[in-house]
DNA sequence: CCGGCATGTTAATAAAAATTGACAGCAAGG
DNA sequence: CCTTGCTGTCAATTTTTATTAACATGCCGG
C-alpha cells in the first residue's frame, strides 16, 4: 500500500524504468526473459509497488542493456545542456497525469514541464501549494484550473499565470488528453 | 554464502559504501542512526552479504549525505581526467588486500593500482592468471611474489615485471602492511 | 462473432533483505 | 585488573521483494 515513489526526490524509479524499457522497444515479458527475472517483478517495480534490490535492478538493466551509472545519471543530465530532443525530456510522473521535465533542476532555477492530463485526471482534492510562481499555455484539449476561489476552463491557446502559494488544482474535464507546457520558478516537483 | 560482488562489474557496492561512509567520518552505527536503518544492515551491505533495495540504499546515502547519482557515478569517473587526489582513487577491493585504482578503465588501456596487503594477506592458493602484462614497485613492507616456478621476497624499493599469463601469487609474509604501486595492461581486475 | 496471442496486473507462496538482540575485539581511564 | 564505551559482526525473527500461476484487457485474423 505504500507509495515508494514519494519523497520529493525528483526521481521516480518505476517511471524511469518503464521509460527506458519502452524506449528500448521491449515488453515487460521480453525484458524479463532477457534479464532473467519475472515479468511480475518488472510490473511491480514500474508501479513502485516494490523497490528492487540493487542486484535485481542490475540484472534488469543488463537486459536492456543499460548500466546502473547511466540509469541513475538520467536524474542528472549534463549541466550546460542547451538543446533537448523530445526523448531527452526527463519523466517525473506518468499515468493519468504525466510530467516531463526539460533539463536538470540541480543547475537551474526555472523548471519547464511538458504536462499531459488524461480525461478525468486530477491533481487531487487537496489543493497544491508551494512557494513559487508558475504559468503555462494549453496546447491540446481543455483543463479546468482552480486557483484560490477562482475557477476557469482553459482551451488550446489559453494560458495562465499565478502565485503558487495560492492553493490550486488542475482537472481535465474534457474527453481527450490535455497537453500543457508549463514553467515554474523556483522548481517545485 | 553467495558473493554478490562478483560479476566483473568493476563496481563493488559494499566496498564503495564503506569507502564513502569512512570518508564522511561516520561509524556504521552513526550512519545507521542518521539514515534511519540499523547498523547490522549496513554491515551486511558493506560485506556484500546483502544487496540493498534501492529505497534502502537511498536512505543510507541520505545519511551521508550523497545522491544515488553521485554514488553510482563513482563507477564512471570523468573521461579526460588528468589529476587525481588520493581520495579520488577508486576502491576496487578492501580487507586484507585493498586495491585502489587511478581513473576509469572504461577509457584507458593502462591500469594503475595502489595496493595494500595486510600481514598474512594472500591473493590465494589458486594462482592468478590473465592475458596482460603487469609490473610494480614495493613502497612499504615486504611481499612474497611467486611467478611460475620462481619465488622471491621483495622489499621496499624492489620491483617486478612479468607476463600475467604465467600463474602468479602475492603473499605478505612480513609483520607490517605492504604497499605496492602496480600497473597492468590491458586492465585486469 | 470467436479463438488465439500479445499486453500488463495481481494474489499466494518462496526467497531475500532488514531488524532485533545478542557477541567479541579494542582502546581509554580508573 | 576491571569497567565503560566504542567498534564491527552475526544468528534468529520480522518484513519486504521475487516468483509462480493465475486473470483481465486489447488487438488481429478467421
Amino acid at each position: 500500500m505504500s507509495d515508494l515513489s514519494s519523497g520529493k526526490d525528483n526521481f521516480d524509479l518505476g517511471v524511469r524504468l518503464r521509460y527506458v524499457r519502452q524506449n528500448a522497444g521491449l515488453s515487460q515479458r521480453e525484458l524479463a526473459k532477457r534479464a532473467g527475472v519475472t515479468n511480475a517483478a518488472i510490473s511491480l517495480i514500474e508501479n513502485n509497488q516494490s523497490s528492487p534490490s540493487v542486484s535485481s535492478l542490475k540484472k534488469v538493466l543488463d537486459g536492456i542493456p543499460m548500466s546502473l551509472t547511466d540509469f541513475f545519471a538520467l536524474e542528472t543530465p549534463e549541466e550546460n545542456r542547451v538543446f533537448f530532443s523530445a526523448s531527452d525530456l526527463v519523466p517525473l510522473a506518468s499515468g493519468d497525469v504525466s510530467f516531463r521535465q526539460v533539463g536538470d533542476m540541480r543547475h537551474h532555477n526555472l523548471q519547464i514541464l511538458h504536462e499531459r492530463y488524461a480525461p478525468g485526471a486530477d491533481t487531487g482534492r487537496t489543493m497544491l501549494q508551494h512557494d513559487s510562481e508558475e504559468g503555462g499555455v494549453v496546447i491540446e484539449g481543455e483543463i479546468e484550473l482552480t486557483v484560490g476561489d477562482r475557477k476557469s476552463i482553459l482551451k488550446a491557446g489559453d494560458a495562465y499565470l499565478f502565485d503558487s502559494r495560492q492553493p490550486h488544482r488542475f482537472r481535465n474535464v474534457g474527453k481527450v488528453d490535455c497537453v500543457i507546457i508549463s514553467a515554474c520558478t523556483p522548481p517545485y516537483l
